[in-house]
RNA sequence: GCCAGCGUAGCUCAGCAGGCAGAGCAACUGAUUUGUAAUCAGUGGGUCGGGGGUUCGAUUCCCUUCGCUGGCUCCA
């Protein structure tokens, strides 16, 4: 008798179909799904598989549509394989080594005898178009582990068989489309032709496996979409993007500059970035004095004696500018931390003056590798608003969740979304084991306890302890981390910090550093492109500019750029010769967002027109009004 | 640090199969006294990132070095 099975599709009646060479295409016919044409593979009792996967047993199915995020990521993995297909069509001998797909598109690592160039990419468009042209099969096999090795190692990819030197399972799957073979778990759209709408972007560099040890291969990256409409969009976006990036607009407001003559990583910030810093950083001054910490302030140069107590010659030294005077040798600090530690060990600790929280706007300097400069973000000189809270083992956990609720109220000011990401112990580290698992236990049960979403990040920790770090997002989705808690049971040893408990005992502290905005600098550049420049009012480093229409205005001008200097709001004037409409393009570019225009008729009333960052025109109203509304604003944090 | 690309006026960029270095904006000078995103005219401005080489001649080609951009690695 012939076997059927029972296929349910939410929405549809449960259909009976015979089993006979049943696959996830015949069964979604057989319920008549829409849209088959943009079907990339479907979701059978839940698990995501090809649409030729077999059927033979009843089952709940699910179309995969390439409009779906999942079925996205299922075509830019399949466009993948594709450009490996066309990378070996054009350039004989290359060898494939892995080729996964990221957010908005692909890439694929490639070894060859030379490096790939920006200026190879419209061929290898132009092929892998031949190829989605075709319309060719993706063609799923499972063979025993052995024999797949003994394939590649005839096709002469060596990185293919290592792979599969380091799997475990006895089958293993792969993909055939064309001429291309390539080791790989899938899912895949059922043909090449399901790849509607891609683009190469780039070539990089990249270390195989991502070990620095290893041969650095040629990375080429490229974005699929499931339309033509939605990549051009895409890639409008990233040019609007592009536009937001605080280099740039840290140029064009007259924030800062870094130049090499000075030094790479080393910013110099002009007089509106100065002031923007100064607000930030004032601001962060009164909320940690709201919050129980106490201001302290460490020299710049600490004896190099004193860097290899406490550990940072050995474990940092590499990243330490070093300098000698009167044959004494000191290190720039890198980090806070130690003036910090000899503040606490100055005198005999209570218990019952725990938790000590010593707070420094702390400015640092880190030799951080040529290469991955960038801007304010990552620089080699930046101040940090750093803490260092010393505590009992006891009040570790009450600590970890007060710091985690002053950063969701500083980002929630700004408006920033934010993910967690709990960094464990790595190989090169110190402490005992029970140190270890005693601080991560505080980590993760704080976070859980505010219910915030986290990562793991295995061994990744720092040497001397577990850490949380905040990260944010810049204009191009680059995550960068920002606030970080990170427990530290090595640094009170290396100074003997010891407080005298309840039972008359000496006892040693535990200790968190930790900082909320993390870098003024990094900060300030993410803040930059969060608000692409159009900063709120209480943080614009202009808040107004007084415009005059003509000479005979001026007097009025200036009274009235007095009145409100003299109120506290950051005022300029544009007292030139010029139009009104000139000035106020000017003020607009400046992204100022009070235009404040007297004319005759102002002069008159007393009063002041008031045209908005936005372009919105508020009726006219007397200075005093006008104070109060930018005060109100500021005050709001808006 | 590694891979690729790029360094031309204050800024954005053009130019160059090797033959006296250009534009727009900005700056400066003058005219204009102006009502919500660019008034007009004129003037000055460059060791073509630095060093070396090839060449009669290099901004252009080659080497090297510094810096920048995008990745990778790193990130106490």
């Amino acid at each position: 008798m012939e076997k059927t099975v029972r296929l349910n599709l939410k929405g549809s009646p449960p259909v009976e179909v015979s089993a006979q060479g049943l696959n996830g295409f015949e069964a979604l016919k057989a319920l008549s799904t829409d849209n088959m044409e943009k079907m990339a593979a479907i979701k059978i009792n839940g698990e995501i598989k090809d649409l030729s996967a077999e059927i033979n047993s009843s089952a709940q199915i699910e179309p995969v549509y390439t409009t779906s995020e999942e079925g996205l990521q299922i075509v830019r993995h399949s466009a993948a394989h594709v450009m490996a297909e066309a990378v070996k069509d054009l350039f004989p001998g290359v060898k494939v080594t892995i080729g996964p797909a990221i957010k908005d598109g692909f890439y694929y690592d490639f070894d060859y005898e030379r490096r790939f160039e920006a200026k190879d990419l419209p061929d290898i468009e132009s092929k892998m178009a031949e190829i989605i042209d075709k319309d060719l099969a993706f063609i799923r096999s499972e063979v025993p582990r052995e024999e797949a090795i003994d394939l590649f190692k005839a096709q002469g990819e060596p990185y293919k068989v290592e792979l599969l030197e380091d799997l475990s399972e006895e089958k293993v799957s792969i993909y055939r489309q064309g001429n291309f073979t390539d080791l790989c778990r899938g899912p895949h759209v059922p043909s090449t032709g399901k790849i509607k709408a891609f683009h190469l972007t780039n070539v990089a560099g990249a270390y195989w496996k991502g070990d620095e040890h290893n041969a650095m291969l040629s990375r080429i990256y490229g974005v699929a979409f499931a339309d033509q409409e939605s990549l051009d969009a895409h890639l409008k976006n990233l040019e609007e993007a592009k536009k937001r990036d605080h280099r740039l607009l840290g140029r064009q407001l007259d924030l800062f500059t870094i130049r090499d003559d000075v030094g790479p990583g080393m910013v110099i910030f002009h007089p509106n970035g100065a002031m923007l810093r100064h607000i930030l950083e004032e601001f962060m001054i009164r909320e940690h004095l709201k919050r129980g910490y106490e201001l302290a302030q460490g020299p710049q140069l600490l004896k190099t004696e004193l860097w290899k107590k406490s550990g940072h010659f050995d474990h940092y030294g590499e990243h330490m500018y070093f300098t000698s005077v009167e044959d004494q040798s000191y290190g720039i600090k890198p980090m806070n931390c130690v003036a910090h530690m000899l503040i606490y060990s100055s005198k005999l600790r209570s218990y019952r003056e725990l938790p000590k929280r010593y707070f420094e706007l702390g400015t640092v300097h880190r030799h951080e590798r040529s290469g991955v400069l960038h801007g304010l973000i990552r620089a080699r000189q930046f101040t940090q608003d750093d803490a260092h809270i010393l505590c009992t083992h006891e009040q570790l956990k009450g600590e970890i969740k007060s710091i985690l609720d002053f950063v969701r109220d500083i980002m929630a000011i700004f408006g920033f979304d934010y993910h967690l990401e709990i960094s464990t112990r790595p190989t090169k580290s110190i402490g005992t084991d029970e140190d270890w698992e005693r601080a991560i236990h505080a980590l993760i049960e704080s976070v859980e306890e505010h219910n915030l979403p986290y990562q793991i990040n295995e061994g990744e920790g720092a040497f001397y302890g577990p850490k949380i770090d905040v990260m944010l997002k810049d204009a191009l989705e680059r995550s960068w981390q920002c606030a970080t808690i990170q427990c530290d049971f090595a640094l009170p040893d290396r100074f003997d910090l010891t407080y005298v408990g309840a039972d008359g005992e000496k006892h040693r502290p535990a200790m968190i550093h930790r900082v909320i905005l993390g870098s003024i600098e990094r900060f300030l550049g993410i803040l930059i492109e969060h608000y692409a420049g159009a900063f709120p009012v209480w943080l614009a480093p202009v808040q107004s500019i007084v415009l005059t229409i003509t000479d005979r205005n001026i007097p009025y001008g200036e009274d009235l750029s007095k009145t409100l200097f003299g109120a506290g709001i950051r005022v300029e004037t544009d007292f030139r010769n010029e139009k009104l409409s000139f000035k106020v393009r000017e003020a607009q570019m400046k992204k100022i967002p009070y235009m404040l225009v007297v004319g005759d008729k102002e002069m008159e009333t007393g009063h002041v027109t008031v045209r908005l960052r936005d372009g919105r025109n508020l009726p006219s109203m007397s200075p005093g009004e006008l104070i109060d509304r930018i005060r109100g604003e500021s005050e709001k944090r808006r």
